[in-house]
DNA sequence: AGCAAAATGAAAACCATTGTCAAAACGGCC
DNA sequence: GGCCGTTTTGACAATGGTTTTCATTTTGCT
């Protein structure tokens, strides 16, 4: 069930706090001279997303990219949008206000996607250096 | 600076409740008879997006879609996923976690997305009785 | 009218993602 | 080990939304 190809997907990730591309990570695993195809990298990703292991989420123009949070349960992020860095965020508020929001207007089956940006302290230091 | 294509897409979008796609909206007006290519369709959006004066998202295969909302200022969307519809909706306290939660982890220039999904009782309804 | 700048659109280029399919790896089983 | 059916792999082709290109048309102004 679990693959060799498949773990090795899991760890780069593991080894990320960012969320990455699946271009990116291909590059990555062939740049240290793993032997892997980039159609076999999507179908990890697919693997894990399906399987609930990884998180998923688009950016501006549309690229998928992906994440191995250590939060297991529903929870958001905090994405610094120069490098990357993620930080896992509980938002109990959040979560009660959109299943609110959902019921006033009689919606149901109700869902939400909630991500926050900003610059982070590290790169906010090198913008104000460089 | 407004010229009459941009602003006939801009109608398009007032006279729909749901998010489009450009490919969406240009097949609507071909279909109505517009005499009008994709590639203005595109930058007619890019440019109303720009002046803010349409929303964008992404869908979760990752294409754009656009809607001319009613409310000027920052709000978000509870949106029907089976036929689109999109109510507006404002969350100030989601507004305040977010900028709480970006603050508590040292992030700078703290911005958001939130959007809610959901079935719409029209759609319970079809789906109930199809 | 005359002319420069802006807008248009058909077609080509881009690029992430998915489909195809033959070869390779795996897993029992003798 | 050898045999065989199943699963996985990956080079390559195809898809599809979006962007570029660039020659033509329209607009704006005198
Ligand atoms: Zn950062
Ligand atoms: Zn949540
Ligand atoms: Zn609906
Ligand atoms: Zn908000």
């Amino acid at each position: 069930m679990t693959t060799s190809r498949r773990q090795a997907v899991r760890k780069v990730l593991a080894a990320s706090t960012s969320f990455r591309s699946a271009q990116d990570i291909y590059a990555e695993m062939r740049a240290s001279g793993a032997k892997i195809g980039l159609t076999t990298v999507y179908r990890a990703l697919q693997a894990l997303s399906d399987a609930g292991e990884i998180d998923v989420l688009r950016t501006d123009d549309g690229e998928a990219v992906y994440r191995a949070c250590a939060t297991v349960s529903h929870h958001h992020h905090l994405v610094c949008r120069r490098c990357g860095k993620t930080v896992e965020v509980a938002g109990p508020d959040v979560e009660r206000w959109a299943e609110a929001v959902g019921k006033e207007h009689g919606f149901t089956d109700v869902t939400h996607t909630v991500e926050v940006f900003g610059t982070c302290p590290s790169c906010a230091e090198e913008a104000k250096a460089g």
